[in-house]
Order: structure tokens, then sequence, then C-alpha cells
DNA sequence: AGGCATACTTCATCAGGCGAAGTATCGCGT
DNA sequence: ACGCGATACTTCGCCTGATGAAGTATGCCT
């Protein structure tokens, strides 16, 4: 629904504040956003699985996999001390972003 | 000061909120959002040309080559009547997606 | 003359979201 | 038993857009 280059400078915080309340897996990061924003953000696997994989390779998140039976495979992430400086640091440039932006655009600059 | 990745969905509302109230050449354009953003938003004269050039090829804006003596050459840009459909569309989408985030990322999901 | 602000141009690079295609398992209805 | 949809993850190549760097040229101030 929303553009790809809009989503593109948050689609890291967005993931990254699913798991501020604890671990989860992929899929489940996916539905929950979905279900946050009441369906209005459409998440597309490859670029959730993509961004999991390079924000574990940058240590901010750490995954671990869980089989069980009669359960499929699932990789279970959890964020790192860096993770949580990364997502404060993020949520913190975001809202000053979005403030800055919607003032910029905003009608009255007569 | 703010991510390039950020920047990528706004860089062409933010421009062309520049041009709602009357006719302005790229240079003026740029000073115009970094005194809007009090400082905070650095345009780069790079992004900021290609994506005027971009604009005009797509019909948003239009551009008018001014040449008087003891100046130097400008183009002065105008919003055609597509470019404002697509700024108030744009407009509409940013807020919605902006709004959308903070909600997403806002702190209670207890 | 020198230096800085003004004003625009071109181009190669790079990162990130996405589409497409694939693998595999589980549960449910018929 | 069989098909189908939901669950869960993987890989890869494409495309777009912001950027850095380098360049051109002119006007103004000292």
């Amino acid at each position: 629904m929303f553009s790809a280059d809009l989503k593109r400078g948050s689609m890291e915080l967005l993931i990254l504040s699913a798991l501020e309340d604890g671990a989860r897996h992929g899929y489940e990061i996916g539905k929950l956003l979905e279900h946050r924003s009441d369906g209005r953000l459409e998440l597309r696997v490859s670029t959730l699985y993509s961004v999991l994989y390079r924000m574990e390779k940058r240590g901010w998140i750490k995954g671990r996999w869980v089989e069980r039976q009669g359960e499929r495979r699932r990789c279970y992430y959890t964020l790192t001390a860096r993770g949580r400086q990364v997502v404060a640091r993020q949520r913190q440039e975001w809202q000053a972003f979005s403030a800055m932006v919607n003032r910029v655009i905003g009608v009255s600059h007569a």
C-alpha cells in the first residue's frame, strides 16, 4: 500500500520495534506489524527476511532456531544490547525526521 | 543530518511543497528548505537537481530559463496541473504513512 | 586579483525494497 | 487419501533514488 521508497528508511525500525517486547520469529513479526498497522503496512517476505539477516549480521539481533515435535522450524530473534541502542537511536531519528517533514510540508508558509 | 534512506520517500514531496507558493529556481529551493527546517535538512546539490530533472521529465513541474543582465542564468520551476495532483497525493500518503509508523513503533503494545 | 557565494551539470556508485521462484511442513475439509 | 491453503523460510537479480566527486561559470566584495 505504501510506496517502497517511503518504507525505505523505516523498515528496520518497524521490525526492531516488534522485538522490543520479547523474542519473535520472522513470520510472526510480519503478521504482528500488519496487525498493528490495521493491515495498512504490507511486508513482503523477501524484504522481511533480508532485513532480519542484515540486522543479525550487524549484531543488532540474535536468531535462535527452535524445532519442536509437531511444529515447523522457526528462527526466533531477540534484540542484542547493541540492538536496543539502535532501536532507541532510530526511533528518535525517525520522530525528529517525521516532525521536521510534517512541519516543512505544512500548509502555512505565507 | 538525516540518513539518505529516511529521505528517500520524501525528497520529491519536500521539493514540490517548496513550489506551491510560486516559481522558484533550484538553488533557491535548496536554501528555502534548509531554512524551513532550521538547518536540519541538508539537500545535496546532486540530489536536488536530479530530483528536479526527474520531476520535470514526468511532467510534474515545468522549468523556464531566465537570463538577465547582471544575473546568473537560473531555471525557474513551476508546478503543473499534474504536479498539483501529485503533491496533494504525496502529502496525504506521507501523512498517513508517518502517522502509521509513529503508531506502530509507539511505546505501548502491552 | 583572490575568494566566496551563487547556480547548475554529469556520472558512477551503492544500498535497500521487491518480485519471482522455490522448499518444506502442518492442518483441515471432503 | 488427496488437495489446498496457511505457515515458515531461502535465494537471487532488478530497479530506483540519494549521494560524492568533479567540473563549469558568473557575480560581488575587499
